[in-house]
DNA sequence: TCAAGTACGGCTAAATTTAGCCATATCAGA
DNA sequence: TCTGATATGGCTAAATTTAGCCGTACTTGA
């Protein structure tokens, strides 16, 4: 079956060489980490997702659900009752992403001091 | 001294609640990774680092170190002599980012089979 | 003096991602 | 029957990043 993914279509082409592109590929998105640890701890439901990340339109947040869905990073349950219910949850892919994700969170944190000021007053040193 | 960052100055604003935010407002910039590895790799020069990675302008080679210059993740060194000689090298903070990039890279690596196949090729299943 | 190397900046268009509006359908409760 | 909740899609504009062109200045060597 051939059917149209929801990704951009790139015209440029993509480099992989290093795996760590990889891993940029899967998580670049603007929510998509905050979905990732949500749905982890066990926030599954798309509704009860877009109250917890209330900034992100309920139009991106389906879109990039859909892309992580696509890249088998987590899976998408759909309840064949009326009204609709709809769940997601991490693959046994997207578990192995949590270890990795703890990691580059904890570089973050351990310095968010000096990192921090670039991104919040960018223009101004 | 105030003066012009070269960071586009963002009209939404960004979130950094968690580390991985900070982490992925660094490395985000597609030859950012390319760069960081191939300074660690001991080379050095703007010149050579074009000759490395080819596939990009050198214009955006030149804007993506200058980015990781004022993140405090390379350090600049001009030598003061004609023709000018310029050499690249990561600070305290760029070395603590080689373990976490190898982590990362590991997961990709890893995962390639069954990442790679929807970047390539990403309109068909 | 001309070409080729060093390094850098201005500027604009193209590519890519995100935001935001409008609309659909079904169900439960007031 | 009106409101609000469930979930989803089409479409376009805005925001952001990247690509690519042209021009600067200095040096060395042919």
């Amino acid at each position: 079956m051939t059917y149209i993914c929801i990704m951009y279509e790139k015209k440029l082409p993509v480099d992989l060489q290093c795996g760590l592109h990889l891993f940029m590929e899967v998580m670049s998105g603007k929510w998509k980490i905050a979905l990732i640890w949500c749905i982890h701890l066990g926030i599954k439901r798309p509704g009860e997702l877009h109250r917890r990340i209330p900034k992100a339109s309920r139009r991106i947040l389906d879109t990039q659900l859909k892309q992580l869905t696509t890249l088998g990073i987590i899976d998408k349950t759909v309840f064949e009752q009326l009204p609709l219910k709809v769940e997601y949850e991490l693959t046994a892919l997207g578990e192995t992403l949590i270890p990795v994700i703890e990691t580059t969170a904890q570089w973050g944190e351990k310095h968010r001091a000096i990192l921090e000021p670039f991104f919040l007053n960018p223009a101004v040193k």
